[in-house]
DNA sequence: AAAAATAAGTCTAAATATTAGACTTATAAA
DNA sequence: TTTATAAGTCTAATATTTAGACTTATTTTT
């Protein structure tokens, strides 16, 4: 994304973006995720370089999306940790990946499955209050009052 | 994400983002959902330069996540149409929207809702063949046989 | 206690990417 | 025939990212 912060604010989804759009972002919440916690190690696996790395550490400390602590047996180490606002991004994380092996499949490499009921992932849903699936595809975007006209134009005419 | 490809291409979010991985990228197929299919109307409701536009929109095409068309009443027009990969983000950017009203609201803006209900979104969740509801939190990533056993060893420690 | 190692950075010059906006080409409208 | 529109290309200025050497604080090893 770089200096444009334009990306519709009006739009949940721009405002997503504008937090966690650009791909290194994402890539260290995927690590996060993966239980990630140290400097090094995200350095390690999402190959950033150790400048991008310490500013993107930052953006997502102060977005609420992780927390920075001090090691409590080893000095030296600092831990970042999902918040619950972190962690919250994990059905985009598992959209991700469910579009992933279905559009680019690469062998037997990952399946996400239920803990619970050993289940595989077949798709990704939204779901009601009471439960109730909606499809994807059953989905409309309502506009709110708070909204410009120019908005409101453009999402009643998104798809599905 | 600029040059790096690295983003471990045996993790499906990794193949995921390195695709669509960018600010830009995720906001142009935002804008694509919202039924732009123009060079200038991209232009406009993304905010991105006319250079960068080109090339995002030539990667996209290049991914199968978008076509590319002459106007077929008008010679000069060019669309760009999401084609069913592409329609498969969807749950992604209804997780990300899902996300930001819970983490980020901003008044009365836009409510995701079923169209033949009129139910509104609560949340995202995974589904099983069967139909059955798999929640976020009780999802595990499970490695296959073609899968490193550094990266085996890293999902095996993920969260959830 | 001193020396070596580790963790998490900072710093810098070179390489890359992005921007704003003028310009080009093809087609359509006035 | 002139003007307008759509989709670009091109360029110099600006901003970001990289690789890797260096720094500081803390811990481990000798």
């Amino acid at each position: 994304m770089l200096q444009n912060s334009f990306a519709n604010l009006e739009c949940p989804v721009g405002r997503s973006l504008s937090e966690v759009g650009d791909g290194w972002t994402l890539l260290i919440i995927r690590e996060a995720i993966y239980g990630t916690s140290q400097f090094e190690t995200f350095l390690k696996n999402t190959g950033a370089s150790r400048g991008l790395l310490t500013g993107r550490l930052a953006q997502l400390v102060k977005s609420g999306i992780l927390t920075k602590s001090k090691g409590e047996t080893d000095g030296r180490e600092t831990h970042y940790r999902l918040t619950p606002k972190g962690r919250d991004l994990w059905p985009v994380m598992l959209s991700l990946l469910v579009w992933s092996e279905k559009h680019s499949p690469s062998g037997n490499v990952v399946t996400a499955r239920s803990r619970s009921t050993g289940a595989a992932i077949h798709r990704i849903s939204a779901v009601d209050a009471d439960g109730n699936l909606i499809a994807p595809q059953d989905t409309v975007l309502v506009p709110g009052n708070d909204i410009s006209d120019e908005f409101r134009a453009r999402i009643e005419a998104a798809f599905f």
